[in-house]
DNA sequence: AAAGAATATATATGTAAAGGAATATTCTTT
DNA sequence: AAAGAATATTCCTTTACATATATATTCTTT
């Protein structure tokens, strides 16, 4: 399976996603993560280990903690790829937009 | 379930993601996929219909025939939902630039 | 070294989803 | 109306995944 249907396998569980957009604000250990999505301690964990295998989070040991933080990297080609679409619409409208300016030069 | 996750659930599956990428290209007939994904009609059929439900393609019926293709708006949402993440570390660089720039002008 | 804190892993169970084959539905043409 | 084309749906089996609980591991502190 491709390195992008993994991101995209990763961040499609609800649990998961919440915790992306948790680590958004700042990083957390394990713990943290656990009380505030309200889930067990070892669901966390693994949550945190598929989102890591995943290449979407990072984890920084300090003392018995593991603070987890986001990786760009795996959201910036997450953001290369959907453009790779939006692009498409984009264009049309440029490509519009350049007939249109053309029309009112030809003015 | 948020619409999210039904987005990112459709696309994290290898099949429907190539589907997504063939249809990028530009419309295509339930089995002008199934031949080029070789995969059988029925799960062509399957397929599509969860990209259906989940808001990224839509049908133009066409006779007997089924013309599916993208609909823009679900990879729009897509988009503007991975920018703000990645908004977090083009801010900082720009954040970093701003710094710089500044304390040129203070020279 | 022992105890406690923080996290990771293992096992079992239930559930959702994918694949395959057969069948049903819808629309067109004659 | 009948036949054929294109697609949708159903049923079954199997696999993958999430949850829950218990246990193991790792690191720090005394």
């Amino acid at each position: 399976m491709t390195v992008l249907t993994e991101t995209l396998k990763a961040l499609a569980e609800p649990t998961r996603l919440h915790m992306v957009e948790l680590l958004k604000e700042r990083p957390y250990s394990v713990n943290e993560c656990a009380k505030l999505l309200d889930i067990g301690q070892p669901q966390a964990s693994k949550h945190l280990k598929i989102l890591n295998d995943a290449g979407l989070v990072v984890a920084k040991t300090a003392a018995q903690k593991r603070i987890y933080s986001l990786i760009p990297e795996a959201f910036c080609q997450l953001d290369e790829w959907v453009k790779s679409f939006t692009v498409l619409w984009d264009n049309r409208l440029a490509r519009l937009d350049g007939h249109l300016t053309e029309r009112k030069d030809k003015r």
